[in-house]
DNA sequence: TTGAAACAATACTTTTTTGTACGGATTTTA
DNA sequence: TAAAATCCGTACAAAAAAGTATTGTTTCAA
């Protein structure tokens, strides 16, 4: 389980644009120039989010990108979906199985599939509710947010025991 | 964010030699042929978990694999990085970045680094909690330890506050 | 003792991911 | 109107991950 790239570099460039002045733009020069990246890899990003709507452009000479929405109005998850076009996460490897079976051959009893549905749940979970927003703020203001969406996660869970 | 190949698989086949009795093996072959696998790439597997010591080997003809300790005692987090061989997660990418820059461009503030930071650390608190003995408990129960996990959670990250 | 079945290890092929290059379209400004 | 700076899009190259093949070593059992 770990991140990929074009989350990693495609998130940061979207941060570059939440802390942007309201109406102001960042050419893809400048982004790359910001984040230490090149302009062609840095482009390749920003058409991922533009596809996803994410980001407007305004082209031409002084032309650039910024978020289509407020930072505060932009989930994480939004974002990294974006950048990842759609991927399987947890059971959804039940469906990409590699093997010769027709199917998963774990039918009836699987405690696999569950673990990482849990394990995914609580990540996507995290990732809807933080938004562009709270990564401009000062790094300590961020663990606040983040305790309070566990201890949601913890009451969620906690639901769906009682009605199963 | 995403579940390797690696691991996927490599988890199913730990899960496998979870289920055996004690004392008993189980040979490549059986579990290409319980996974619907080729041989070959469990056998991929097996030798990573091997040198990890988290399996013991029988040779020759009715040799096979057991896991060297009880399932009870071998955390997922083990097993997957086992796996993995060690991959940068979260925080890690500041070091292994591959702009032009010498290091990650944000030094003072990064409220970025902090955020993949809260969220592997959780995932690492979850899976060093379950054991492959979770594993091959029937699906409903593993809901009250991954619940009691995140509570647990959250009591430290409002430690973590208050130390701050 | 010899053959069959298993683990051990590495090398190889294919696919996916990562990152670059380049030609075309758009808009501003001189 | 023409040059310059930008976005747009695809094609390409390099690296990593996924999966296969092969060869060698060990052990059991006939």
């Amino acid at each position: 389980m770990n991140v990929t790239a074009l989350e990693e570099y495609g998130l940061r460039c979207a941060v570059q644009l939440a802390s942007l002045p309201e109406g102001k733009t960042l050419s893809a020069p400048d982004i790359a120039e910001r984040e230490g990246l090149s302009i062609e890899y840095v482009s390749k990003f920003m058409l991922l989010l533009k596809r996803a709507e994410l980001v407007r452009t305004v082209r031409g000479i002084k032309g650039g990108f910024a978020l289509s929405r407020q930072p505060a109005e932009i989930s994480l998850k939004e974002v990294l979906d974006a950048l990842n076009g759609r991927k399987k996460a947890g059971s959804e490897f039940c469906k990409s199985f590699t093997g010769k079976s027709e199917a998963c051959v774990r039918f009836g009893s699987c405690s696999i599939r569950p673990f990482w549905d849990l394990l995914s749940g609580y990540v996507e979970e995290f990732t809807s509710r933080m938004t562009l927003a709270d990564l401009i703020r000062p790094e300590e203001e961020i663990r606040d947010k983040t305790s309070s969406i566990a201890s949601d996660h913890v009451g969620q869970m906690r639901n769906r025991e009682l009605r199963s």
